[in-house]
DNA sequence: TCTGGGGTCCTAGGACCC
DNA sequence: TCTGGGGTCCTAGGACCC
């Protein structure tokens, strides 16, 4: 376990999503751009010149397309490939810069440095990562520097709001922290969300500091282990140290939205089949066994009150953990016939692997293994052949996949597909 | 017609045991 | 008539995050 005293630098890749898409396309460099959600329903991500415009995170396509068109910005249908493969890069990039790194999401990540390490030191770190980002990858990161990770993380949110680059803030020194605290409203404190901060502010608590000062039983009294937690980490005790290297995480999902209404129990079922081969592909990958399987299914919607609303889910645990695509498949099927009822109109539908544990550390109860030999060979075949470019999917999932999401304006894979590679002239 | 798709951790309450 | 109490494990749901 590392020792809680110490500096934590958070990285963060500036409109993530945004800067993936304009990497291969130097004309949309300074144009305003968004990425749209699965099946191109609402805005998930911004360039700096669209939220000039106004667009908000979450807007839905359809109301705000006019105005779109209107400013010509330049809209892009969620190309997750492509995301996944630059955020790869970019932790690679990062790994040099320290021994313990913590990849917190797609485009942030932690590193770790010791207590003695000067201010100018981590400084000149955090300047080297910026400019190597970009000169590699081409894409800019906001960098916050402080004593635990929610303060490096309200160090970042200040980074990023910076005039000019590069966006780099350090809260290392007591006395300038505690002068920026005062400034800092608790809606930007991370973990404190839509519910919390009414409750801070009945109690008359708006800043950062005034967090800081509150006694700890008031603070333990309203909101709990959880609030006792944000507040140490504010006055700069490390609490959330958890760059534990050799953890594996707590579960698997694969969940989306059909492109259309699906209302056939077979349609579901396929989609449902395609949910399952995606986790256990991912489990196979990260070398884990799954004991739970959750199915879940949704029809109607709340913003269409006409058409009845159903969402139901259920779970099946094995008594011995599996990685195999054909248990879960027929897990899943059975499942489905217990929640499934005809005459809805369905829109979406997942599946979720629980209880993991590592494949090498498996605990058998009975036989040798849950899943017969010729099964699992099936499936190291199977991860052979995709992982040297092949499709290949199980006749269960569908040959039309009717269901599946919509993406009417993805730009190419460029880096993750061998066909849409950029072409240097 | 049309509103991501992932994750984490905590809590309350029921089941069950002695 | 009287109807324990403490502990653990599990699950569903909430709150928050990107």
């Amino acid at each position: 376990m590392l020792k809680i005293k110490g500096h934590y630098l958070l990285i963060d890749c500036n409109n993530f999503f945004a800067s993936c898409e304009r990497i291969f396309r130097p004309d949309w460099q300074h144009r305003p751009l968004v990425v749209l959600s699965g099946n191109d329903g609402c805005i998930i991500a911004r360039s700096p010149e669209s939220k000039k415009l106004g667009f908000q995170m979450g807007d839905p396509y359809f109301k705000v397309k006019d105005q779109l068109q209107l400013h010509r910005v330049v809209v892009c249908s969620s190309n997750f490939p492509l995301y996944s493969d630059i955020s790869r890069r970019v932790m690679n990039t990062l790994e040099d810069f320290s021994d313990h790194m913590e990849i917190y999401s797609v485009d942030e990540a932690f590193l770790y440095f010791d207590k003695q390490e000067s201010q100018s030191f981590l400084l000149d770190i955090a300047h080297e990562i910026v400019a190597t980002i970009k000169k590699n990858i081409g894409i800019d990161v906001s960098i916050g520097i402080a004593p635990t990770k929610t303060l490096a993380k309200l160090a970042n949110y200040k980074a990023k709001r910076l005039e000019s680059p590069p966006h780099i803030e350090s809260f290392y020194d007591p006395d300038y922290r505690r002068e920026q605290t005062e400034k800092l409203p608790v809606e930007e404190v991370w973990g404190i969300g839509k519910r919390m901060a009414p409750k801070f502010r009945s109690l008359g608590i708006r800043t950062v500091s005034q967090i800081i000062d509150k006694p700890e039983e008031i603070i333990q009294r309203h909101f709990g282990v959880v609030g006792s937690r944000i507040q140490l980490e504010l006055q700069g005790i490390s609490c959330l140290d958890k760059l534990g290297e050799d953890e594996h995480r707590q579960q698997i999902m694969s969940t989306r939205s059909f492109g259309q209404i699906v209302t056939s129990y077979e349609e579901l079922k396929e989609s449902l089949h395609f949910h399952v081969d995606a986790a256990c592909t991912q489990l196979r990958r990260e070398n884990l066994c799954a004991s739970n399987l959750t199915i879940m299914i949704r029809a109607g919607s709340i913003h269409l009150p006409e058409h009845e609303f159903y969402e139901k889910s259920a779970s099946f645990r094995l008594d011995n953990p599996s990685d195999n695509t054909h248990t879960f498949g027929k897990l899943a099927s059975l499942l489905l016939e217990q929640i499934w009822r005809p005459g809805l109109r369905y829109k979406k539908s997942g599946i979720m692997l629980s209880d993991l544990q590592e494949s090498d550390r498996v605990q058998l109860t009975f036989s040798p293994h849950t899943d017969s030999a010729s099964k699992q060979k099936l499936m190291q075949t199977l991860d052979k052949l995709r992982a040297s470019g092949h499709t290949v999917k199980f006749a269960s999932q569908g040959l039309s996949q009717q269901w599946a999401t919509k993406r009417d304006m993805r730009t190419p894979g460029y880096t993750t597909s061998w066909d849409e590679l950029p072409i240097v002239h």
